[in-house]
DNA sequence: CTTATGTCAGTAATACTGACATTC
DNA sequence: CGAATGTCAGTATTACTGACATAA
């Protein structure tokens, strides 16, 4: 009763609204491909750091090491990665993408380019570069802040 | 095997990762009065707009209805809501909420403006106006543009 | 003994699909 | 008849929790 409240005053909102939009311009051109988010990130991050334990990639991703374990059983079953153990310690695996993997990830690299351009058109090429930095100064306070 | 591609050069995923992080920070705090993100909306839809149809509920929301439903249920089990059959259109059912639910969206609201404080902290006053025009526009094209 | 790693089972929340009966 | 409404059952994705055996 206090005040009149609109869910589009909060910034919180905006950010989810604009996140799934976003989210549905990606997921729908990965789709195409039988890929999902998880997928890629982990495939870009592979090319990034190169072959890498899951512990590692789960570091590297952001994603839960409990994630980790069920995606790449599924780009394992595409032979878009390898695992293979290591020889310095035999609790890990070695996480390796294969040249199809190579392939598959500049098809999907393709196609999330274009999801960007999708989502960064109503914006000129200053304020985009606005945009990622604001969004980013939020992002890094999370990390410092927590 | 293009370019060194980085998650972080995707402005998705800095959406993503933005909206996760503002997520954690109002779910945190909705959490503390058994809500979640869905009774916060409805309920502030409610007062803005007044009673409503399940139906319109949707549309103003943005939740689909059959999610509606159950969101419905839970706030009604608390006593927040009411639901009492339409006159005019006997399919419909007449959605008001009560002065318990206007008590709980106070809670909510406050708790919510707080979450609202942590995410923006590390940007200036213009800085904050800038970022939440930067996605109004990002999202007014979604609704023009599809 | 403690810790890290990989694995599995399960959950919560948002978002969405399809079906169905009732009423307009 | 077609269309809207409310309801139910079910799914996908992201994110997260807890447990467990193995190995460091």
């Amino acid at each position: 009763m206090d005040d009149p409240i609109r869910m589009s005053d909060f910034p919180s909102w905006l950010l989810g609204q604009a996140a799934a939009h976003a989210y549905r311009l990606v997921s729908e051109r990965l789709d195409a491909f039988g890929a999902r988010g998880y997928h890629f990130r982990l495939l870009v991050t592979l090319v990034e750091h190169g072959p890498a334990s899951q512990a590692t990639l789960g570091r590297n991703t952001g994603i839960h090491v409990s994630d980790i374990v069920a995606a790449l059983n599924e780009l394992a079953a595409d032979g878009f990665i390898e695992r293979s153990p290591d020889p310095d310690d035999r609790r890990r695996n070695v996480i390796t993408i294969t040249t199809a993997g190579r392939r598959h990830l500049d098809r999907l690299n393709h196609a999330v380019a274009q999801a960007q351009q999708a989502l960064l058109a109503p914006l000129t090429t200053a304020e985009r570069e606005q945009f990622t930095s604001l969004l980013r100064r939020v992002l890094d306070d999370q990390q410092h802040g927590a």
